[in-house]
DNA sequence: TTGTATGCGTTATCAG
DNA sequence: CTGATAACGCATACAA
């Protein structure tokens, strides 16, 4: 009876707050705040007497309070194209634990690719005072920089390195990656090397690689070709483009460059079926290195993009620009990342 | 000069707040919280006048003091054993989606099937005082299961299913997995069956799975043949089941039951390069129809798990409980999903 | 090293 | 339909 006739607070979730602690342990709740933030400015014997009351009460400090009252909250939004995708995953991965490992949390939304989603979601995150903020690539829409600019807080682009652009970025460069998909299958002796494109919308590195792609072929004196797949699923789209290149009757395609392994994998199947000798007849060359590109027949020839090492090291610029870490130098260099192309039997 | 002479707060991010939004729009501040949250309570002159102070003072909603305020958080958080798995992943993106789309956050961690992590991870949300938790399975430590009690928000376990669960659950009986899989072979004929389990330590749904082929061996009057495979990796664990078991000399296993893919993959794999023949000298099944499996050679027979509607009906359930969307009859029954076997060529 | 007063930006309560 | 006031639980500033 005694017990439940204290007089309950009107509100709240009747959790046990930092002056219940405080009040137990018999100091200031401040005192309490700093055993949990500067535990090395509290006394021993105070930290004696804090922790019982902390472990009698079943203290959990509100975190939703403590970002209010210091204007920052202990979470770091990220918007990723999509979550369930084959590579994404791994970035979201390691990212998360590195934060978590330092007390940060991990906000996560997805944008499927769409600049006007990736907007909605920073404006969301926006709104809870985020430590940090985490986008994809550098295309987005004029009100998500002007959001990202005001916003006066850490922001990295992943996936994506362009130089001199004003956000930290971490990643590669795609044009890049689509020169060195291009000049790997001249090296062999290919001539009549044709680019696969992605049929999603709003995929824009894949613009970028298949730009690397085209440039190089004309500084080879070749013309570039691409392939724009109407197919809507990856599966099919990849059908689609090895039909339409590998087995049209003259000047078919010699080797194929595709948007992603999705395709490349989906190309590889149907030219199986259609007895179409990889890579003598046609070579294929994917990007990503998912997970079934090397349990294909012929396994995938592609390019590995950094994934996990993104997530990780866009954790740990961030922790440093939050202090947290101490800071790297060379910055700008470590931030580029390369990707290593795997030679396998498909080219 | 004048505009920023105004007397600066002392703390604060210095965005907008309701307050300024009020004292633009010429009303009080309640008013403008009641524009967001109850928009029919507010007449159209001042709706029209608050849409646009918003606009011009670019306010943007401060989530963790509405949280604060509110008690509860428009956050949900979500532990899940690996966010990079083949199969996890669309379950988080399922939810993730559904649960944006009525206005709550996601909050995400990952436990790497450590019921320990799971129990930190658990604690950190409901410091955030989230509107519901999502943990996956039945098995948590028993300080888990006390926050989870006391935390009095909707609590869902995925990616199992256990009559008269405390907790709501949405998922499937592994158990009746293993029997489903056991079934199915031995209905095709084989007797000598193996199941080659995960060594990846933690994941008991996998025992659960293992337990469920055992018993139906033994109806059949046949004895169940574990075997546990000391490679860490998943991919070294299959060829080394593949080798121990289909390879010896004598009795060898004429179809073998893996924990997951990723083993039933490399098993192929080995299997291929060893020039045994599948399935005829032996049967693959696996379990989770990870996104290689139907590429491999033979294609792999194996069950696939409802993966994205255990996020989708987690979220509707959650939902439902917040009073978000008006509830469904017969959730007990809708929450246990149903594996699909989906036969291929390796069985 | 410790404590007091106050503010963070919002919503619940209660009154009009 | 609208508003004043007081929480929500913690951290900052400043003082002791």
């Amino acid at each position: 009876m005694t017990q439940e006739s204290e007089a309950r607070k009107r509100r709240g979730s009747g959790r046990a707050t930092i002056h219940d602690v405080a009040r137990a342990a018999g100091v200031g709740s401040i005192t309490v705040s700093r055993y949990f933030k500067q535990p090395a400015q509290v006394s021993a014997a105070l930290s004696l007497r804090i922790a019982a009351a902390v472990k009698s009460l079943n203290y959990l400090p509100n975190l939703a309070a403590g970002g209010l009252a210091s204007t920052h909250a202990r979470i770091v939004g990220m918007v990723i194209p999509n979550i369930s995708g084959p590579i994404f995953a791994h970035t979201i991965q390691s990212f998360s634990d590195v934060l978590s490992a330092h007390g940060y949390q991990l906000l996560l939304a997805s944008s499927y690719f769409s600049v006007e989603q990736e907007e909605a979601a920073v404006r969301t995150f926006l709104g809870w005072s985020p430590a940090a903020l985490v986008v994809t690539g550098q295309y987005h829409t004029r009100a998500t920089v002007q959001l990202l600019n005001t916003a006066n807080i850490p922001v990295v682009e992943t996936w994506d390195y362009q130089p001199r652009r004003k956000y930290m970025q971490v990643g590669f460069s795609h044009y890049e990656v689509g020169q060195q998909a291009a000049r790997y299958l001249l090296k062999k002796g290919y001539k009549r090397i044709a680019f696969a494109q992605n049929s999603v919308a709003g995929d824009e590195s894949a613009i970028d690689r298949r730009d690397g792609y085209a440039d190089i072929m004309r500084e080879a004196g070749l013309e570039p070709w691409f392939f724009l797949p109407t197919a809507a699923t990856p599966f099919d789209a990849g059908k689609q483009a090895m039909e339409t290149l590998a087995m049209r009757k003259r000047h078919a395609a010699e080797a194929i460059i595709f948007a992603n392994d999705n395709l490349a994998a989906s190309a590889i199947l149907a030219g199986q079926r259609a007895g179409i000798r990889m890579p003598e007849q046609c070579a294929i060359v994917g990007f990503g290195d998912y997970a079934m590109s090397s349990m294909l027949l012929p396994s995938l020839t592609t390019i590995r993009p950094p994934a996990k090492e993104i997530g990780e090291i866009a954790a740990m610029r961030i922790l440093e620009s939050l202090g947290e870490i101490p800071a790297s130098k060379n910055v700008q260099r470590l931030n580029l990342l390369q990707c290593e192309l795997l030679e396998r039997e498909s080219a």
